[in-house]
DNA sequence: ATAAAAGTTTAGGGTTATCTAAAAAATTAT
DNA sequence: ATAATTTTTTAGATAACCCTAAACTTTTAT
């Protein structure tokens, strides 16, 4: 049984990590996590100890089968939850975040099955973001930044790369939300800048920044 | 701001205080909460350095207006977790407890009015206990003990005393709910139990033990 | 009224998760 | 290749919460 907080140093080589596939450094843990690295190196020693990773001094970490599953299990707990906040409790997918971070500690199996059911078992959360199945699967749909496209093909918008309130707020306040098919109108050489019609109806700019952000299908 | 450990301590004090009424002893806490009497003596004066209870030395502690104000949110929460697991993920009422001690200390104001909300704005829980509404306050019935009453009226299960899984498995199993209308068809000499009629269609024999920990109004 | 019993607090530790400062190892630059 | 820099680890503390054992206060019993 893991701690609220190695949940979260889990969680958090999970997602630096590329869901398991590289290994991660103290640095970059410390900085995701907001703590030193002398803080991140002594709960390396338990996730070792608790064969969540395995670990080699001065190398970096990588995630084991087991940790990797249990890591999982919180994204999934994670992602459900917001998907409840935003679809039953309508919150805004700005506001989501931290209340589900609280919330994915919870320890109970039958609360996550029932939630799962309650909601009818999504595939996405409002991020676009996939939630992992009760035996850790999910489905990948290879997405790419927007600012990879280019011509006047449909492109569908599927998920945000950064989870930021203000980045939320910006996408909303300009019409993007994810499911809304768009095409690119011009591509402005000066700043990088797209300007795209929104559902065949409403012309807006979306910054170079915004565009990395934005995860889409052609 | 209040630990997730300083809120049970809290909300122990004000259910053993009688909703704040009267003083509770170290080693009644200490009883309720399975510690250590001096772990309580730790604590009590952590709770009374922030004004939510009054501490004399070797005298109980009384529960102040604040502290009283912090509990009864504690309570809120607890009984609407409860009252969303029964309701809309299905859970039995005697599998609640457990999950809504956990999720009773989610930090978010927001979150619980839009569970309130989402709810409609129960005033019991599944348990038949009042939940206090934002501003702290509840709707207080006058209920007795079912082993107090006696007669051929109609009587109405409010609420449980005691919520232990097992207790209310037994009352489950024998047709026992809240809401439920019962007649007194005679009361055992012998051991105290009672056979009742229920809503008029069900006659069952309740232990007395099981009488003194359902409350009802005639 | 005073001795015994019961209850409470203090003293001194242990664990978890954090920190700073110093030491050690790896990387980078000349 | 070696010196400088960066990164990581170790060492030693601190805070929250809990413990046992001993000291102290209150209550109960004779």
């Amino acid at each position: 049984m893991l701690s609220y907080t190695e949940e979260n140093y889990l969680k958090a080589i999970y997602h630096l990590s590329g869901s398991g596939a590289k290994a991660v450094l103290t640095s970059e843990i410390a900085e995701t996590m907001n703590t030193r690295a002398a803080s991140v190196t002594d709960m390396i020693k338990k996730l070792s100890a608790k064969n969540m990773i395995s670990y080699e001094k001065y190398y970096g970490v990588k995630i084991t089968r087991q940790g990797k599953a249990e890591a999982l299990m919180v994204v999934r707990k994670h992602r459900l939850w917001e998907t409840f906040l935003v679809q039953k409790l309508h919150f805004s997918w700005d506001e989501v975040h931290d209340v589900a971070e609280q919330l994915e500690h919870i320890q109970s199996a039958l609360l996550i099955e029932k939630l799962d059911e309650f909601l009818e078992f999504p595939t996405v959360d409002p991020h676009g973001h996939p939630i992992p199945d009760k035996t850790g699967k999910f489905v990948e749909v290879r997405q790419i930044p927007l600012s990879d496209c280019s011509g006047k093909k449909k492109i569908t918008i599927r998920a945000v790369r950064n989870g930021s309130p203000s980045f939320l707020q910006y996408l909303s306040k300009n019409g993007v939300y994810i499911g809304a098919i768009i095409t690119i109108l011009e591509k402005i050489e000066f700043d990088g800048s797209l300007e795209i019609m929104i559902d065949g109806k409403k012309k807006v700019f979306i910054s170079r920044e915004a565009s990395q952000n934005l995860l889409v299908t052609e």
